[in-house]
DNA sequence: CTCGTGACGGTTGAG
DNA sequence: GTCTCAACCGTCACG
């Protein structure tokens, strides 16, 4: 029902577009709200405002107030997962060995006991161990012809039946995190990494030294966890690149911490660029524990004022700030220094929320 | 009135 | 270059 929003940049007489919620608020449907607006979030709630007040401050809707508080307070982090991308395979080439070694050895066993068995060898934790039909399939599809009659069965990768070009190379990584989106932190929390830059993010987390080096993968910025900064002493997770970066997908509007401010054109729908000074090395799997609710203000100005001054660091103050000077998203605020450019294929999407719209 | 949650329509990025 | 798929997003409505 929220009002959809279209402008046309006064200055590059571009396209643009956004939302507008039933608060008043803009927001871009599909897309997390800017972290300077998460942030002033978590602030609002650490300084002990309630999430229906801090809703209408900042014209989020309670619902994504209560997402975001909710996730911080499991998480420990303020940003939002990574988005799209593929999940990881567990067909592994390491697996697949094991699987077709198992074979050989024992050419009755049965999927099940591969499976048991690559646990209990280490090969899989139970977290990224392949389900029993995957064996069946690996066993039938890759590892088919193993035990046919007159087809020798040579360690040669045999390119046309082993064809796992694609799986992701993590399988080296065998520690107990190894990825899924369970693990030893909040089961099943959103977020969690799912591709191999965020295995890359795991090991950050583990052991901050194992990244920055980390043989030039593309990082993404939604890898909030597989790119460095240094931490929030107090813990929090935040980006420290909210504003600064170039490439973030809501530039800092001058003035005024607005979700309305949106990114130029061309960066509209990617985060992209090298995120090194974007991310935090914490991630969702961070274990629960005192230090994850740390009291924001005092520690957060600190790390945030660097790129959040001038509009967030003064509400980063243990007092809170004047009602709408931190980030009310009202559609009046909605100046289209920069845009959102419509591509054509959302020149060609209908609006269709227009009907809604009050 | 507040808040948790699911449905919804949307974006994103790896394959 | 395009498509598919499965992840994520914030809003909205409901209880």
């Amino acid at each position: 029902m929220s009002l959809y929003f279209r402008a046309v940049n006064p200055v590059c007489s571009e396209q643009s577009y956004g939302e507008v919620n039933q608060l008043g608020g803009v927001f871009v449907n599909g897309r997390p709200l800017p972290n300077p607006v998460r942030l002033r979030i978590v602030e609002l709630a650490q300084l002990g405002m309630r999430p229906c007040d801090i809703s209408r401050q900042l014209r989020v809707s309670h619902g994504c107030v209560s997402k975001i508080l909710a996730r911080y307070n499991e998480t420990g982090s303020i940003l939002p997962g990574a988005i799209g991308g593929s999940k990881p395979r567990v067909t592994t080439p390491a697996v697949v060995k094991s699987i077709r070694d198992y074979k050989q050895g024992d050419p009755g066993i049965f999927a099940w006991e591969i499976r048991d068995r690559l646990l209990t060898d280490g090969v899989c934790d139970k977290y990224n161990v392949p389900s029993v039909s995957s064996i069946s399939r690996i066993l039938r599809n890759k590892i088919g012809t193993l035990s046919q009659p007159g087809q020798p069965d040579s360690d040669k990768p045999a390119p046309a039946q082993i064809q796992y070009g694609h799986v992701y190379p993590y399988s080296p990584y065998t520690g107990p995190h190894t990825g899924t989106r369970t693990g030893s932190g909040p089961a099943g929390h959103v977020g969690l990494p799912r591709n191999w830059h965020n295995f890359l993010g795991i090991r950050a987390f583990m052991d901050p030294a194992a990244l920055p080096g980390s043989n030039g993968h593309s990082a993404k910025v939604e890898d909030w966890t597989s790119v460095t900064s240094r931490p929030f002493p107090s813990g929090i997770n935040t980006a420290e690149k909210i504003n600064n970066d170039p490439d973030f997908k809501y530039p800092q509007q001058t003035g005024y911490v607005s979700a309305c401010a949106y990114s130029a054109p061309n960066q509209y729908g990617t985060y992209g660029g090298p995120a090194a000074s974007y991310m935090n090395t914490a991630h969702h799997w961070q274990p629960q524990s005192s230090s994850l609710t740390p009291s924001l203000a005092p520690s957060l100005a600190p790390s945030l004022a660097p790129s959040l001054a001038p509009s967030l660091a003064p509400n980063l103050a243990p007092s809170l700030a004047p009602p709408g000077s931190a980030a009310p998203l009202e559609a009046s605020d909605f100046h289209i220094t920069t845009s959102f450019k419509l591509s054509q294929r959302e020149e060609d999407r209908k609006p269709h929320r227009l009907s809604s719209a009050s």
